[in-house]
RNA sequence: GGACCUGUGGUGCAGCUCGGAGUGCACGCCGGCCUGUCAAGCCGGAGGUCGCGGGUUCAAAUCCCGUCAGGUCCGCCA
């Protein structure tokens, strides 16, 4: 039907008869005797020459057929791929009329994501949507064959599944030939693949579609695909190579122009310096520890258990008014208030001078903090309302702890180190964030999260992972009297402030398993009730076993820099759960419903 | 469950504070002209439940209340 790609014709093809298919993505006539098509299909666009007037529109899907050549001198278009050539002596036959469409296909024009998702199969036309699928699929192609390296085996598991109510809500399936009972679908392949350990499959993965039926986000649908993968024998470390090969993997074969590095980092240090457990590593202005400046201040807002600060770069320019929205803002985020102190130029010029020869004497007796107080801050001066209450040796505390210069913004929150922290942490990617396209890629592996976030309303420690997550070995003997001190072996992966995925080394041993069952809370009758098979399953022979699973939508996402993963799925679903083009979700007809065994009770939608 | 933003011809926006005839801009669409354009150009034209419902008012796109939809965020996502 075709000979070509409308994006692959260049000048090496000039003089050969071609026959291309797409669309009309443009037509220009110039009365009866010239007319040009612009025809798009996923590769690109052409511009096809007719002698003669021509009866298409846009959208129709034609086929085009004709010699192509050098464009004419001073005609050729450097802003198409394949302007220096055009096809010639065209004749044109309709495929598929089309009526005109609900908008342009052009990356140019804004349109409602409402509009575009009730037409996606036009959206999907543009040009930036075909190359975000296609780049996906390079990602995808590019984790299989780095998996496949590292020797693991692709396996599918069910999606029609046994409940096993764990952290999200699950999506039910009635079940047609059992009145009243219910597969759920899986929010992730968590439990099988575990199985396929005890199975003896060694190294499993398996790009995995996920559902869970909780509220959506820019970067959360109900359905979500994962890289997940488990393997027997191995540690933690192990898990992180292969995992560290296959991202990078994706991320040089999709986007070889952003450099790509992974670090690693323990929680306790991620949530020190950043004031998250999702860190994004691209840009600088960490949290810095003042506490030990204000041990013994005067000031009565910085009496806290922690004083913590971030530098903003330039940022002395920041007017009242946005200081006092970000003082607002952070006692919304929890803390008990926030100072801000801009940092200017000690003196104008004139006074300089004598603002260097005041310096000797006045910085390293004042602080005691060292003899680089001098050099870094004696050129500078705080602007604050908290400024006259502070004494000499804060003043420099601040300045010199922080690396602070002229022009800079110096905020401070008083609070305990938690909270302080993540308030910080908050600003630091408001004030400082990079779009998604922006800088390079920063992986960040982060190890020894906690093992239990916080306590229920019984009393009990939250499992923050899932509750076969294995202790740290040395903070095992803490299990009973400190649990919420200890450390389990579970990772994060962090790209750029995005959690890309998370995973843990499994508990294989019975006793270590009731213990944690018993640290949670989980009676050993409502542990057999909820993972009855896969205790079952550990009981003939478990290999010790740890896994991963990596979040694809948000990968691709980030590397086709896209600031929502409904642009890297084809047909995503709006916030509340709708898809405007099928209409999901949908009332059964009562025949259907009867089938199941289903009686609806309330309509909340007022149907 | 909650907060905020948005909703005006097919598309994107302005108009809304300070109420006065559906007023405007750009694109698209339809017709005409045009032999080198390329988001072609020029001329003409059609196209509206101002999301929906209620209230205030002599008068509502505009003010008030409610509601629906889309988005962003909090909660939630072991």
């Amino acid at each position: 039907m075709r000979t070509h790609r409308c994006g692959e014709l260049r000048s090496s093809h000039v003089g050969m008869s071609v026959r291309l298919c797409g669309w009309v993505a443009r037509r220009r006539e110039h009365g009866e005797h010239l007319a040009f098509i612009d025809l798009r299909d996923h590769s690109g666009v052409v511009q096809c020459v007719v002698d003669g007037s021509v009866d298409v529109r846009s959208e129709y899907v034609i086929a085009v057929s004709g010699v192509v050549r050098d464009r004419p001198e001073g005609t050729a278009n450097p802003r198409l791929a394949t302007g220096a050539v055009e096809v010639t002596d065209c004749s044109v036959e309709v495929l598929s009329a089309a009526e005109p469409p609900p908008f342009l296909v052009d990356d140019r024009v804004e349109v409602d994501e409402s509009v575009r998702l009730r037409y996606r199969f036009i959206d999907l036309r543009r040009p930036r949507m075909q190359a975000n699928l296609r780049l996906r699929a390079r990602v995808n192609a590019a984790i299989r064959a780095a998996m496949e390296r590292h020797g693991f085996c692709e396996v599918e598991t069910p999606l029609l599944w046994a409940p096993t109510p764990e952290g999200a809500r699950e999506f039910a399936v009635p079940s047609r030939l059992h009145h009243g009972s219910f597969y759920v679908l899986p929010q992730s392949p968590q439990l099988a693949k575990q199985l396929l350990m005890v199975g003896g499959l060694d190294r499993y993965y398996q790009i995995a579609r996920c559902l869970r039926d909780e509220d959506q986000r820019a970067d959360r649908q109900y359905e979500f695909t994962q890289l997940d993968l488990e393997a027997s024998f191995v540690g933690q470390d192990d898990i992180m190579g292969v995992v560290s090969d296959a991202v990078i993997a994706a991320a040089r074969a999709v986007a070889p122009d952003r450099p790509a590095m992974i670090e690693r980092m323990t929680w306790e240090q991620a949530r020190e310096r950043f004031g998250t457990d999702k860190p994004d590593l691209r840009f600088g202005m960490e949290i810095v520890d003042l506490t030990a400046v204000f041990e013994q201040t005067a000031v009565r807002a910085f009496a806290a258990p922690a004083v913590k600060a971030i530098r903003v770069p330039g940022g002395a320019e920041t007017g009242r008014a946005r200081l006092d929205a970000l003082v607002a803002h952070a006692k919304r985020l929890g803390a008990s208030g926030l100072a801000w102190f801009r940092v200017l130029p000690a003196a104008s010029a004139e006074t300089a001078e004598a603002e260097e020869a005041a310096k000797p004497s006045e910085g390293p007796g004042a602080t005691g903090a060292g003899p680089e107080l001098a050099a870094d801050a004696g050129a500078a001066r705080l602007d604050s309302p908290l400024e006259r209450f502070l004494s000499a040796q804060e003043r420099h505390g601040i300045l010199s702890r922080t690396g602070s210069r002229p022009g800079d913004l110096v905020l401070v929150v008083a609070d305990d180190q938690h909270v302080a922290c993540s308030v910080l942490g908050a600003l630091r990617t408001e004030l400082g964030g990079l779009g998604v396209a922006e800088g390079p890629l920063r992986f960040a592996w982060v190890v020894d999260f906690p093992m239990f976030e916080g306590v229920d309303e019984a009393g009990n420690p939250v499992a923050a992972h899932h509750p076969f997550t294995m202790p740290h070995p040395e903070d095992l003997e803490k299990l009973e009297e400190d649990p919420l001190g200890v450390r389990a072996l579970a990772y994060d992966l962090v790209l750029n402030g995005w959690e890309l995925g998370s995973g843990s080394v499994r508990i294989h041993k019975a006793d270590v398993q009731r213990r944690v069952f018993a640290a949670l809370g989980i009676s050993e009758e409502a542990a057999e009730r909820r993972f009855g098979f896969l205790l079952r399953a550990f009981r003939f022979g478990a290999p010790p076993h740890a896994g991963f699973a990596v979040g694809l939508d948000r990968l691709v996402a980030i590397l086709a820099g896209e600031e929502a993963i409904r642009e890297v799925i084809a047909f995503p679903k709006t916030q509340s759960g709708a898809d405007p083009l099928t209409g999901a979700p949908a009332e059964l007809p009562p025949s259907t419903l009867a089938e199941l065994g289903i009686r609806v009770v309330a309509n909340r939608s007022g149907g």
